[in-house]
DNA sequence: GAACTTATGTCGGTGC
DNA sequence: GCACCGACATAAGTTC
C-alpha cells in the first residue's frame, strides 16, 4: 500500500480556512487527484504491455504464422489452465462441503 | 502423440511430410512455442496491472468516492489528453507545411 | 427498401410533404415498431427462461446442494465443451493451412 | 435426502464413508446430474433467444435503422413500462392503506 | 466484422 | 431479516 492520504474522516485543521467545508474539499480533491493519477499511470503501463503483445503478434506474423491461429492456440492453453484451476476450486469446494478442509 | 499431418511410412504419399519438412516443423514448433509463451507472460503482466487498477478503484471507493464518477473523470482527462495530442499534431502539420519543422 | 427520408417524386413544393412521403414514413414507423416489438417479446422470453434457471437452482438448493458448487460444475462442463469446439476449430485451421481442407 | 455434507451421527470415523453413504451419494450424483442437465438445456435455450434478438437487430440495421437508436427506444419503453408498474404498485399500496383492496 | 475493453445488471454472501 | 457490497455474467461499445 502506498500510504498516500489516509486522511478520510479526519478533521485536520492545519490549513484551516474560514470555511471548513472548503478545507475538506481541498483535501478530498487532492486525495482524489492522487488516486486518479495512480490509475492513469497504471493504465499507461497496461497500454504499454498491450502494445508489446501486439508487437509479438506482428513478429509472429512476420515469421509466417497467422495471427488467428496464434490466438486460437493461446485461447486453448488458457482454457486448459482455467479448467485446471476451476477443477482445483471445485475440489476445494467439495472438501469444504465435506468438512475436510 | 498425434501431431497434425504426421504421416511417416505411407507409400502413396499424397499427404506425406518429408524429414526436411518435419525438421522445419520442429523448428517452427519451437519458434511458435516461444512466441506464445512470450505473449502469455505479457498477458499475465497485463492482468496483474488490471488487478492493481481494480485495487485502486476499491481504495477510492473505501475513501468514499464512487467508481462511476472516478471513471468519468479519467475518461474526461483522457479525452483532454487526446485532444491536446491532436492539437499538437495539427500544429506540427502546420509547421511542417510552413517549412518550419 | 430504404427507411425514413425516401424523397423521390416531389416536384417543386419545397416544404410540402407528399402523401407518398407520409406513406413512407408511416410504413417505416410501422416497420420499426414491429422490429421493436419482436425484440421486446424475445426479451420477455429470455427473462422467462432466466427465471426458470433460477428456479432450478432453488430446487437444487432445497435438495441440499449449494449453488456455488452447481455453478462451478456447470462452468467446468461448459469449459470442456468450449475447449472441444475450440480444438476442432484449431484443427480445421491447421488443415486449411496445410491445404487439406 | 440431502447431498454432500449430511454428516449426523458419525463419531470418530472422520473420513469413513459407509455403504449407505455411497448409495446415497450415487442417488445424489444422479439427482445432481439431472438438475445440471436441466440448467444446461435452459441455458442453451436462453442463448438461442439471445441470438434471435441479435438477428432482429441485424435485420433492423439492414433496413436502415441504427442499432443504437433501436436500443434507446427499447430502453425508454422499458422504463415506461417499469414506471407504470411502479405507479400501479404505489396505487395498490394506497388502496390497501385505505382498506379499499 | 471479429476481438478486446468497459459498463451494467444480477446474485450470493455478510454485517448490523 | 434486510440491506449493502463485492463478484460474476452478460451486454455494449470501441478498435483494428
Amino acid at each position: 500500500m502506498s500510504g498516500i492520504g489516509h486522511n478520510s474522516g479526519s478533521e485536520d485543521d492545519t490549513f484551516a480556512v474560514s470555511d471548513e467545508q472548503l478545507g475538506a474539499a481541498n483535501v478530498s480533491a487532492e486525495e482524489l487527484r492522487l488516486l486518479i493519477e495512480r490509475i492513469e499511470r497504471l493504465e499507461e503501463e497496461k497500454k504499454g504491455i498491450a502494445d508489446d503483445i501486439k508487437d509479438v503478434y506482428s513478429e509472429g506474423k512476420a515469421k509466417g504464422y497467422d495471427t488467428k491461429t496464434m490466438r486460437k492456440i493461446i485461447a486453448l492453453r488458457k482454457m486448459d489452465a482455467d479448467a485446471r484451476r476451476e477443477m482445483e476450486a471445485i475440489l476445494e469446494t467439495y472438501l469444504a462441503a465435506l468438512g475436510m478442509d
